[in-house]
DNA sequence: CCTATCCATCGATATATGTCAATATTGATA
DNA sequence: TATCAATATTGACATATATCGATGGATAGG
């Protein structure tokens, strides 16, 4: 199979590719992932995959003190209480924010370290 | 609704967040996202949501001279070849590749700037 | 032309996902 | 303990998505 049995094209393949994009911090570009790592990341952007969890993930961040009270989250998004819990859950699974419970409230903030772990995967673009 | 109207809680809630992952460039975390850019974003992010895309990627940014061929991209992510073409397909359709048809080969290659965007977006953690 | 290879598209299908109403749970108050 | 507010969980449902086999279009060689 390919096209090193093909006409001439300056073959160039061969094994491993890399993006440095891994789990907790390889870079997506750097030698190629395995199935672990790749199911990792893409764990971490399909949190990241929907404009609700996006806009909530904004809300947090740039909440005073860092920190939103998930009864300030529903409006803004413009969905019922049980969508926008869900996907403060996956949020919170995936890392992206953590959540502490105080009396009758839950007060949600980002964790930046996971963001910035995300980000090194990106690489040096 | 909300605290405000409740026992005694630092309120600290009110309008715009912001997260700074926006569609192109805008920081997550900056100020709050309105509909469209989160779903710029949502919609890059689910592009990286698939381990068998992230593969990809991480198989053609570390090809060498940054380009892969497709039919060099089948066999490593074990997935049937209209599979692969269908996520390559989603790659390009976000810009995180671009495409080129050499006689009977194409060949993709990373979309950097692409990556860098989306980078930013994660903002300065 | 005929044939073989690479690649994209189509059609079908099983599973995953987003969303909501209803309900349960938990903490604070009267 | 009765009640109310904030959240989470459950169940149902419609849509989206991943995957494959079959098929079609394009290019290179004989």
């Amino acid at each position: 199979m390919s096209k090193q049995s093909l006409p001439t094209k300056d073959s160039r393949h061969d094994k491993n590719l890399a993006l440095d994009v891994v789990s907790c911090c390889e870079p997506i570009r750097r030698d190629a992932l395995d199935d672990a790592e790749a199911q990792a990341l893409a764990d971490a952007f399909k949190a990241l995959g929907d404009p609700v969890r996006i806009q909530l993930l904004s809300l947090i961040a740039s909440a005073e003190d860092g920190e939103a009270c998930a009864c300030d989250l529903v409006e803004p998004v413009g969905r019922s209480q049980p969508t926008v819990s869900h996907h403060l859950k996956i949020l919170r699974e995936a890392g992206l924010v953590r959540s502490e419970k105080r009396g009758t409230w839950v007060w949600y903030a980002v964790v930046p370290a996971r963001l910035e772990a995300l980000r090194r995967t990106l690489g040096r673009a």
